[in-house]
RNA sequence: GGUCCCGUCGUCCAGAGGCCCAGGACGCCGGCCUUUCAAGCCGGAAACGCCGGUUCGAAUCCGGUCGGGACUGCCA
């Protein structure tokens, strides 16, 4: 039988990590096996899902790589991925059941409801000890599934093992409410059962309803999927991730320049992992080693220091072509304007250094200002650290007069000229080069100095100099 | 309160009775390199929650305990 799993997201906020992580481990699933990965979208609420979340959502998917099969045939009638557009079937199962008398009306007050549970609560008991089908039948109300209780109800959770429930545990709950709308107990597990879905891998929340999605696909005559509970995500502070931390969003993560395979990578390792040594890995190489089975069952700390650390390394190891193509925005955005193509060679020629020391996109930008853009001010704390010292006026003035004889405005023409001259000066480098660094970059921390004043030209690299020294008392 | 799940370095993972006085990665500390910052390289600190039991032998199995979490809606 060809594994077919699904992804299914509420369009009532952005694509939350978590879930993301999900479609994930389902994705990896699917391609491993050579089966069928869908994605559905769980609309039914109506008043919070919108078509902005849905088409952020499947945005970042698709950014994610996460290619899902469309036009699969689908088992039951109104074959369609959007729950919003099959309430018919969901109305006609719930009546079915109603008539097999697997299910019944309720009609029962909330009052009534709420009694019986604070009742259970005062016992000690799970509320399924008193929501049980009334004594007065009804023909109008909500629809409950009748719980047997004839048996545990116990499944193989392929992260979990053997999980086992008792039905005095789980009560007889809504399946369709008495406005005639599915609950998404009834909607998720009917289209589980039309789709054929072998598998469901979702996170560990929704395990103790489990036995209710069981109960109902049983009660539908099918048989269940495969469950697979994922370990649930939490933030830094031990908390579930929640707003407060840092992204929970995955759109965040592409608008803030994070590479894809970057945030793939990282997100495969919360919960699983390649073999024992491995951190870097390609999705070809996870799809290859992955398997539901060795996913592990504790909940995972989502870690934005390693993701940030992991993204420097795919930055890395773009291709320099690459590496140009993506960061361009991010400089421009920084410069605040969009760059020629001869300003852009200015960059390019130093791309390189800048693309081993970058972590974010957006960071490479912030390294390069200086090229594009004057600056009046400069770093405050640079220049307290490195212009208040002794002689820097006579550093800069040393440096402006060699340079002005230097023709061949090359990196590797200019770094002996300077070398020379701290050498003649008999001050060391970092002395000698810092004050520069910052008269020409505006500040301590740049990319490297010979080649940043090859980059930005002999007639801007004297300008500054001179700039720095107006600023300096006279020596 | 009840049901269920989880418990290896600060964090993510490896470990499915001897290979483990516990391995890899991030982070942290120290060093090298070095014009700054990174990167790179070398080294270091850092964990099997606790108590019993099974066994010649337990991080691995069992029980208990403590701790954490999820769920407990006509939300999903």
């Amino acid at each position: 039988m060809t594994v077919r799993v699904r992804i299914a997201p509420s369009p009532t906020g952005y694509l939350h990590v978590g879930t993301a992580r999900a479609a994930l481990f389902n994705w990896l699933y699917a391609r491993h096996k050579g089966g069928v990965f869908i994605v559905r979208i769980d609309d039914t609420d109506r008043e919070r899902s919108t078509p902005q979340f849905e088409a952020d959502i499947l945005d970042s998917l698709r950014w994610l790589g996460l290619d899902w099969d469309e036009g699969v045939e689908v088992g039951g009638p109104h074959g369609s991925y959007r729950q919003s557009d099959r309430y018919e079937r969901y109305r006609e199962v719930a009546g079915q059941l109603v008539t097999e008398g697997a299910a019944y009306y309720d009609n029962r007050s909330p009052e009534e409801l709420e009694e019986l549970r604070a009742r259970a609560q005062s016992e000690g008991k799970h509320p399924g000890h008193y929501i049980r089908r009334a004594d007065r039948a009804a023909e109008t109300g909500a629809i409950r599934l009748s719980i047997p209780q004839d048996a545990p109800v116990a499944f193989d959770d392929l992260v979990r093992g053997a999980v086992s429930f008792e039905p005095r545990d789980i009560d007889d709950f809504v399946i369709l409410r008495s406005d005639g709308t599915p609950t998404y107990h009834l909607a998720s597990t009917v289209d589980d059962v039309d789709y054929e879905i072998t598998h469901v891998a979702r996170g560990e929340d929704l395990l103790p309803s489990t036995p209710k999605h069981i109960l109902l696909a049983r009660a539908m005559g099918a048989t269940e999927a495969t469950y697979a509970h994922l370990p649930l995500l939490f933030g830094t502070d031990g908390k579930k991730l929640s707003k407060r931390f840092a992204a929970v969003s995955l759109s965040v993560y592409r608008d803030e320049g994070y590479l894809a395979d970057a945030v793939f990578n990282y997100l495969s390792l919360l919960g699983w992992s390649l073999d024992a040594e491995t951190t870097i890995f390609s999705r070809a190489e996870a799809v290859a080693a992955f398997d539901l089975g060795e996913v592990s069952s504790n909940p995972a700390v989502f870690d934005p220091e390693k993701l940030a650390w992991m993204n420097g390394e795919y930055i890395r190891a773009l291709s320099p072509d690459r590496f140009l193509e993506l960061v361009r925005p991010h400089v421009e955005s920084a410069v605040g304007r969009s760059l020629d193509s001869a300003e852009w060679i200015r960059f390019e020629s130093i791309a390189g250094l800048v693309q081993e020391r970058t972590r974010f996109l957006p960071e490479a930008g912030e390294q390069v200002v200086f090229l594009f853009a004057d600056f009046d001010e400069y770093d405050e704390t640079s220049w307290g650290k490195v212009m208040t010292g002794e002689g820097v006026a006579g550093i800069i003035t040393e440096a402006r007069s060699r340079l002005e004889t230097v023709d061949d405005w090359r990196a590797e023409v200019i770094e002996p000229v300077l070398r020379g001259m701290v050498e003649e000066m008999g001050i060391g480098a970092a002395k000698g080069l810092q004050p520069l660094r910052v008269a020409v970059t505006g500040s301590s921390v740049s990319p490297p100095l010979f080649e940043s004043m090859a980059a930005l030209g002999k007639e801007k690299t004297l300008e500054r100099l001179e700039r720095a020294l107006g600023r300096l008392p006279s020596p």
